[in-house]
DNA sequence: CCTCTTTAGGTTGCGCACAATTGAATCGCG
DNA sequence: CGCGATTCAATTGTGCGCAACCTAAAGAGG
């Protein structure tokens, strides 16, 4: 095709990303407000519920995220009576992040979220597994 | 199935489409660091390389962000040498955003950037068509 | 044992996102 | 025309992301 623009906003799958990343977001956040946490924290409590105590370098290879991001978000989940952080015995280096009775309490919670979230975005479940892996293909090629 | 986790973390479409996303910003830094301008920057450039002069307003539309957000970031590009502000005359309440020569130049280079991504990328066509596809429906959604 | 290197986490600084508020300009309706 | 409602942009405050830098602890090699 003659005169297609290479820059045209709405052709470019970057911001398609971009903008429904942010929309999931904004879609989690009313269901997230009453239980106190961001979205981001509430991707470290996933984490934690699923595996347990966790050092602050496991919870950033899973969420693909740095010490930079981390280590303040730790601090609020702490000040909220979520997690707890302490420094290992074996290795004074790594500090182990471990869920509080609160913590845990609050996966009861939070188990009914991704049920209301797929009601409420109404999105078929076709497009939805096509849309994970092809996020899941740009992942795994970025690692590299 | 039973006994399968709801709130695991690697099954979450949403944390897929966060990761995603962060992980095409990362690949957009590297190009566009050598033109002096964020990911967000680059968006609001498309638009106005687009469409030519364009509100604030008209710019949140287009990129689904808020005055709160493209105020700072619009000063921004205006210290840089790419944009001019101006309160519009025939209504004081818009600021008309446009490109000053910089700005229209730098299009020049930028025009190179989608072939570089996609290359660098290395997903296949139908996989990229189809997040396309599938980040459409669910920014549709998201706009009701 | 002593240095050199690596690893882990924290801090600082900057730039988004977004909610909430403000202030000015414009509109709409009587 | 007058005035309350609406629109538009900016500002403030909070919380990510991420680069760059720093410190301390652990390992590796002689």
């Amino acid at each position: 095709m003659i005169g297609v623009n290479p820059l045209a906003l709405e052709q470019q799958v970057c911001f398609a990303l971009y903008s429904a990343s942010r929309a999931v977001t904004a879609a989690y956040r009313p269901l997230l407000a009453p239980l106190g946490v961001t979205y981001p924290q509430y991707l470290v409590l996933l984490v934690l519920w699923e595996h347990g105590t966790r050092s602050v370098r496991d919870l950033g290879e899973a969420l693909h995220l740095d010490s930079g991001t981390l280590s303040p978000l730790l601090k609020r989940l702490e000040a909220s009576g979520l997690v707890t952080r302490a420094r290992a015995a074996e290795d004074e280096r790594q500090v182990r992040v471990g869920l509080t009775d609160a913590g845990w309490e609050l996966r009861e919670r939070a188990v009914e979220i991704p049920a209301q979230l797929h009601d409420a975005t109404g999105v078929d479940d076709e497009t939805l597994a096509a849309l994970h892996r092809a996020c899941h293909a740009l992942i795994e090629e970025s690692q590299r």
